[in-house]
DNA sequence: ACAGAAACAGACAGGTGTGACTGTTTGTTG
DNA sequence: CAACAAACAGTCACACCTGTCTGTTTCTGT
């Protein structure tokens, strides 16, 4: 019966449209269990009832838990380069007003159900060896995607002999302030955040 | 019998004694679980097989996981604190120079399976509310004891306006930092380290 | 020395998650 | 439209972990 509980005629999908969803079903569910569960209490089980799909079709698409993981990271990675790349058009045209708001957009990106899964897979990975295969070679491209767009948005500063240390060390600031998040009260995180942001303005004007 | 396989008479041992001896070997080793397997690869078994403990004492004396896990932080902090402060002493005279060696010796701290261990409870606690209740309040301590060192470390400075969002900013960045050796290659870690650490003695100096 | 308590030892049962496996439906190819 | 392959559905068995329970040893107070 090609119709759907509505009696809407569904037309034939071809074996590629089906498994392209069912599949993004999986990897999207098992970022969603990833970032609400964590990896320690990552099961197939919990992510085939969130996808929606049986047990028979996540195993045929992705024969182990190993893979399916695998899977999910590169396609976490994809989906954080996005979410980077789009919160950075649109932005002031004074430089110093730019650099505030890029600040301000990376950290809510740390803030994101995205970033939360990402730690997850690291933080495994340090015991996983297969994993950390797989996140290597993805963190990489993640990386100079990253470091890629820093000239192009700040052409008149990116050839400063600081620059690209600079910009290491305020990531790494980030970052190490995003995982406090975890076990500190989230407002005084933000608070925390507003103070080193206020610092770290004044460092980068000072450079000029 | 109170003889050791060698013959020699084993003097008894205090009911307190042998209770403190088999918590604390329960406790070393459930970090050092946590360290080489990661919390979500913790289990009891491994835990009292490493100790060299029956599983009914380790049951005795902790008769829930949670309860294990739980001590086990108290535990950990304990160790970090000490291992922070006996990094401490013996530092040169000369500021510059003092700081470069303190900024090294708390990423050496960063470097060690403790610090494994406690990035690994931190971040299951995101998920698992009683860890997280339990890891607030002795990070919260940890954090006044590392707080309270400032001041007597760089009496000349800690009164700058600046000073502690500096410190913030500065532990952020190695902790972030040290995040990455979980995915990077740890040589290509310890290399960015050196070039943000001198960036931050240039800061610092600047400041003066 | 003896009774009771604490510490310790090890077996058992219940629950859960993974991978293997068999059967069914849907799409593709000639 | 027939034959084949891909996609899907769901059960089963095995392994593992936790908590409970019973029995034994070691200490302590009297």
């Amino acid at each position: 019966m090609a119709t759907t509980a509505t009696g809407t005629p569904r037309r034939r999908r071809t074996q590629e449209e089906r498994s392209a969803t069912t599949r993004a079903a999986l990897l999207d569910a098992t970022i969603e269990c990833l970032a609400e569960y964590g990896y320690a209490n990552l099961t197939t089980t919990k992510v085939v009832e969130r996808a929606g799909v049986s047990r028979g079709a996540q195993v045929h698409h992705f024969p182990t838990k190993a893979e399916l993981v695998s899977e999910a990271v590169r396609h976490l990675a994809a989906k954080r380069v996005e979410e980077f790349l789009q919160t950075m058009p649109k932005l002031p045209s004074s430089e110093e007003k730019r650099v505030s708001r890029i600040l301000d957009l990376i950290w809510e990106v740390h803030k994101s159900p995205l970033f939360d899964a990402a730690l997850e897979l690291w933080v495994a990975s340090r015991t996983d060896p297969e994993l950390r295969a797989s996140l290597a070679a993805v963190e990489q491209n993640v990386a100079e995607t990253v470091a890629s767009v820093g000239p192009t948005l700040f052409p008149d500063v990116a050839s400063r002999p600081n620059f690209q240390s600079d910009v290491d060390a305020t990531m790494a600031a980030i970052r190490g302030l995003a995982l406090m998040r975890f076990v500190d009260d989230p407002e005084s995180v933000d608070r925390r955040w507003r103070r080193t942001k206020r610092r770290m303005l004044e460092i980068f004007a000072d450079e000029r």
